[in-house]
DNA sequence: TTCCTAGTTTACCGATCGGTATAGGAGAAC
DNA sequence: GTTCTCCTATACCGATCGGTAAACTAGGAA
């Protein structure tokens, strides 16, 4: 079992999903665009359902990942990372690419809390959540734990209004939104 | 045409989708659940889009009037309504059928900003800033375009936390920012 | 050389997709 | 009673759905 040629096809079938979406991207379509072969798909992954997981699995890596790089990289205080936080979602705006969050879609398809699409879903979101929490402990919140909810909460509506309107705009009220909520829980 | 066959329809077909998808919701399921035949259903509607297109006006009607019933009957200041916004949102996450917002899932399903579908997502998103908009005048804000954003931020936010996570916790963590927020604008 | 592995292409499976055609039934209007 | 409207049920269309079978090829190891 070829490891690269199986992440290639995964890396692959994240910007296939992205663009398509779960179900309106076929498995016969997915093969053309990734260039692998259907019998070479069901080789590495027993069903589609478990190639999405996998996908996900790589979205959150590298979503977090790219997140955590990019906001260490733009401030140096936990209060400034905190707001940091929107001024790289300004840059994840303003790619033409950019079609919204690959696991609010997920969730949107796969609803039902119990599937395994979902539940990756809600598991993507409380890992940035614990990443939240840890810098606005580090920032002093009285109480980190609310503060990181709000923070988060923020996000997800950028995410979902740059997705529909004005995405400059957008980036620009969450990152005052996120000020005013700092503002009031330091 | 019967007009009161076609809106039992689309109310329906509205139930349908909600829970099941749009791509998921094939027509043949759709005239089992709703008990109306394809036939028919293509009598009134020339195609799936034509109908999920109803579906979509009547959710917009439908949501707005109620969310500006409940929010008028919960309080009476312009301040004390932008609050409301998140009591009554509150109400909406604790109903056990409550599985985010339609026009997220319509826009996740339907990404490309020229489909209408997509338009029509946007297009409710921008009525309910122009409700925001509104009570943020009323309520005497310096910068009332700007506050109706940062809510409707929020709001957003809160939908697609409710749907991942605590749908309780979701609804007090977006009111408490929505205070901050108020309290640094007014 | 021989064998195994990892991949290919092509064709196929039953089911479902969105959409249509046909024939007929129930009820009101004339 | 007849016609028109609105609906039904059933069957069908070609295309695509997720998934499988079979035969083949290229490369590396024994």
């Amino acid at each position: 079992m070829s490891a690269s040629k199986r992440d290639e096809l995964v890396q692959k079938a994240l910007k296939a999903f992205y663009r398509g979406g779960f179900h309106a991207m076929g498995m016969d379509a997915l093969a053309k665009e990734t260039g692998v072969s259907k019998t070479a798909m069901y080789k590495h992954f027993r069903t589609k359902e478990d190639l999405i997981l996998a996908v996900l699995r790589l979205r959150d890596e590298q979503f977090r990942n790219w997140l955590i790089r990019r906001v260490e990289a733009l401030a140096e205080s936990p209060r400034g990372r905190l707001l940091a936080v929107f001024d790289a979602l300004g840059e994840w705006f303003a790619e033409p690419e950019y079609r919204s969050c690959m696991f609010i879609k997920a969730s949107s398809e796969y609803q039902d809390r119990a599937h395994p699409i979902h539940s990756a879903a809600a598991e993507h979101k409380r890992l940035l959540l614990g990443y939240f929490e840890k810098l606005a402990r580090e920032a002093g919140a009285k109480e980190p734990e609310e503060l990181s909810r709000r923070i988060l909460l923020i996000k997800e509506g950028a995410i979902v209004m740059a997705h529909l309107g004005d995405r400059e705009a957008v980036a620009k009220s969450a990152r005052g939104a996120a000020e005013d909520i700092l503002a009031a829980a330091l």
